[in-house]
DNA sequence: TTGATAAAGGATAATGGAGTCTATTATCGA
DNA sequence: TCGATAATAGACTCCATTATCCTTTATCAA
């Protein structure tokens, strides 16, 4: 097993991307993101919820709730979601697992793995979900399609 | 929570590497490799019991038993050992969770994600343990010290 | 042949992420 | 004001990873 984000994190990054794809305005069910990208709505709930406390999106109780950006498209970044749900642990971490990994004590691939990992920072820290909104669009259309 | 390799996979990585470090028919127990690197035994066991499976290592039951390399150190891989421990999901895997990420329906970020993924791979797999043997050597050196 | 050694292997616990359930709180509309 | 709605929040279950323990098997040396 190896995994990049937790599943947590899978689920928000997809959710943003969602609702991101919607009217601006529009309040957002929980269960309507949860059917359209197949998602535990439970689990979901408790994601949005720390989204929400973030910032990152906006939530309203009671009828006619639900879920808006909590800014405009442009000012959120894929690394705000990451950050948000599992820090950023993943970018200051020891691919190998060696501690005290650094420049003075660098592990055989700290170089390397450094350039990658940061490579992977600026993608996620450039692209915003405007950025990406139409193949957002596009991805989540194809999710109903017999695979 | 993030992590690219499971512990199993990184203590297989550090292990491969420490014993790269030590003369080559020199049988190592795991009671050493488990102290030098502070990996629980019993669960340091295990994973070289599957190194050996894979033919990374060589292992010697009774005394005068313990583990070498299964191969020159030319000949291992970094992606060799990734690959016994953790499979190659993480290399076809979507990033983003995204169910069918392909080329036909590529996620938001497939492109992107695509190419630093295969550098990821292709460091990996460009580095055998005779490669980074010094960097190994000075990195495990270094563990003792006070942190 | 026997005792000591060390890996193999199976059974069992502990931990944390993933997922479920229910009660509470806030909001809307009638 | 009341009932319906929908997010919030906490407790709880489940399961895979991580870790531990113990028995068996293989090997060496005396």
């Amino acid at each position: 097993m190896s995994i990049i984000f937790s599943k947590g994190c899978e689920y928000g990054l997809q959710a943003v991307l969602y609702i991101s794809t919607l009217e601006r305005d529009r309040r957002i069910l929980i269960k309507e993101v949860a059917e359209k990208l197949q998602i535990p709505v439970h689990f979901l709930a408790k994601i949005l919820q720390q989204l929400s406390q973030k910032g990152i999106l906006k939530s309203y109780k009671g009828s006619k709730g639900g879920f808006v950006l909590g800014r405009s498209p442009e000012e959120i970044r894929l690394i705000d979601i990451v950050n948000a749900l599992d820090g950023m642990s993943i970018f200051t971490e020891c691919i190998l697992g060696f501690p005290g990994c650094s420049t003075e004590h660098p592990c055989p691939v700290h170089d390397k793995w450094g350039k990658i990992r940061t490579e992977a920072y600026e993608m996620l820290a450039d692209e915003t979900i405007a950025d990406v909104k139409e193949k957002s669009k596009s991805k989540i259309a194809s999710l109903g399609m017999d695979s």
